[in-house]
DNA sequence: AAAAACAATGGGAAAGTTCCCAAAAAGACT
DNA sequence: AGTCTTTTTGGGAACTTTCCCATTGTTTTT
């Protein structure tokens, strides 16, 4: 068990004098006599004295600490954006208290409870894939908490976004494929509950338009994101009897795990089919062979959600806005789609 | 700013009883009326109700909150021991924050005071390379809370520590290097102020030692784990009269960074020259050629902190115990090392 | 019917801090 | 010395919850 903490309380008694007082030569206010203030603080510095954040948090009402609740880990992209949150967000003296869904609805809804209760000043989310359902976060609405959604967000609720352009994004990497010859491309899909899954799907659809090539159902794969099925879906669309010659896959991960299937299978990428994902997660560079992507801005994603909460955080609540901001991705070209 | 957030008062005021009654309606007291009861339920569910921890924590002076402090985020080593270490400690009801010193004593002693003021209940270490003094650590021991160190310990301090076997870790993979025929085995080592460094280099001269083979203080190069020079030094190994044929990394993303140094200079790996890391991260087997290198348990590192720690939390300060739990690397044999 | 036992509820203190208002001490001025 | 400022200090409330003790009302026992 915790022994007592040296509090303010101790320190006047040990000077006979009050907490007023001590309170006062610590915190810097201006009314002390110098010689109190500098006795004051050689004592708490003898006394390793810290102030007590919960207190202070109880009397004001603000806790300094977000809340992120992102629906997994899989990737490195969760991690790294909460990184630079985390950074972020020290810089303006707030605490991070992280929680992760599991992709589970469930899940979220028991760790938005617990945000709730450790009085977070405001929340940063991006959604599970099972989540259909935002009374749980409407309440942080209700309460006057703001939430500033990420990468997977909730269109019902009016709140601040920060998102790429999904699909101008998911359209470049397909006009890539289809500018170095590809004819015949497949798409690993996510599930249409997200909101990335849709975009993504809509500009792989746009760009064949674009150049007049056949939109072929058999080629979308709609899937869960669980890695498991993926050798499955892949099997399948080398068997068809005119097999795609190229794959955009809906994120990193993903396209990671078809290489790997693929080679397996004993074709050449990108001379027999070409593949690229979407993220640029750090291991793109590295597997062979190289995986060309979309890069999204993940520390800058971070960043900015954070800027965006704390900016609502400071603004009363008839004073939030609410507007999206829309990040570019970037067309990193490797070697799974393009050959040396 | 933040709304008057539902309390146990304004429930009590509602409904014409004390707010004692509240209370033990919502803790499940035994000593209260059914009827009162379900009433106050009701009506804590209506108003989204939650408990405040802030003010339990003020009174009980246990947080439920875990403080991680870890030097730096470049490789996944410790993204993944924190997310494990996040997800154990949730288990028991406990909250993380995260801080990271960005390898900077200053930062790690300020961060340190962060987690003192925020009261934690516990925190889990790993230090800096700059750290020599620790009496920002020690302050903890002083009041109480308990801490559990994790890979870059501190052996002045008697207090639990989790890690990896480094010494034994080293001296296998130092010895597949031998037993596949390498002779000339180079060391890229740690700063000496780390103890990691310390014993993997140990085990590396034990292995030499053992198996008959010179040391060559010119095939050992201690650096500051910063990557952006191990360009140089890969260049300097390489031009020696008596280049080596094979090279120990201190961890993964030294050992990734010297498989692209050397695949620029136009030598094969592993024939001309064979490479092997320490960690097993993620991006190792994705790399081409995919690396050997020494697995560490990263999930059962962050668990099993945790749980030592929590043991100490609920433990009187006079009944710590201080063991250190060494668990096992395994090595793990990819292309970096042996043709396939 | 009185005494005893029990169930249910209320009131107040405590946790550590800040802030406001009052009060004391110290200077400045006539 | 007496009055008026100014500086410095002290005391109490507030934030939210739990826990202890006291009090009320109800039921059981003799």
């Amino acid at each position: 068990m915790k022994k007592h903490q040296t509090t303010i309380l101790d320190i006047a008694k040990e000077l006979n004098i009050s907490k007023s007082t001590v309170s006062r030569a610590l915190t810097g206010h201006p009314n002390i006599n110098s010689k109190t203030k500098a006795m004051v603080i050689e004592l708490a510095e003898k006394l390793d004295y810290q102030r007590n954040m919960l207190a202070i948090s109880l009397i004001t009402n603000k806790s300094n600490t977000i809340g992120i609740m992102v629906p997994e880990f899989t990737s490195s992209y969760f991690s790294q954006v909460i990184i630079a949150a985390q950074q972020e967000a020290a810089k303006d003296g707030y605490n991070v208290i992280i929680s992760q869904a599991n992709e589970s609805y469930e899940t979220e809804v028991a760790n938005a409870k617990v945000m709730l209760a450790n009085q977070v000043d405001g929340l940063i989310v991006s959604l599970t894939k099972e989540t259909l359902n935002y009374e749980h976060l409407k309440i942080f609405q209700r309460k006057g908490i703001p939430i500033v959604f990420f990468n997977r967000v909730c269109d019902e609720m009016i709140v601040p976004k920060v998102i790429v352009d999904d699909y101008e994004g998911a359209f470049k990497a397909v006009e890539h494929l289809i500018k170095t010859g590809r004819k015949r491309i497949a798409h690993l899909a996510g599930p249409s509950s997200l909101s990335i899954s849709k975009k993504r799907l809509n500009g792989y659809l746009d760009a064949l338009a674009k150049h007049n090539l056949p939109i072929d159902d058999e080629l979308i794969i709609s899937f869960d994101l669980s890695l498991s099925k993926v050798k499955i879906y892949i099997k399948h669309l080398l068997s068809l009897p005119s097999p795609p010659d190229a794959i955009f896959a809906i994120n990193d991960p993903t396209a990671i795990e078809v290489i790997q299937i693929i080679k397996q299978q004993g074709l050449k990428i990108p001379q027999d089919i070409a593949v690229i994902g979407f993220s640029n997660d750090y291991a793109s560079a590295l597997i062979e062979p190289s995986l060309s992507t979309m890069a999204q801005p993940v520390e800058e994603i971070g960043k900015t959600a954070v800027r965006m909460l704390i900016e609502q955080i400071n603004r009363d609540v008839k004073d939030w806005k609410a507007g999206t901001t829309v990040l570019k991705t970037e067309l990193i070209i490797r070697n799974s789609t393009v050959k040396k």
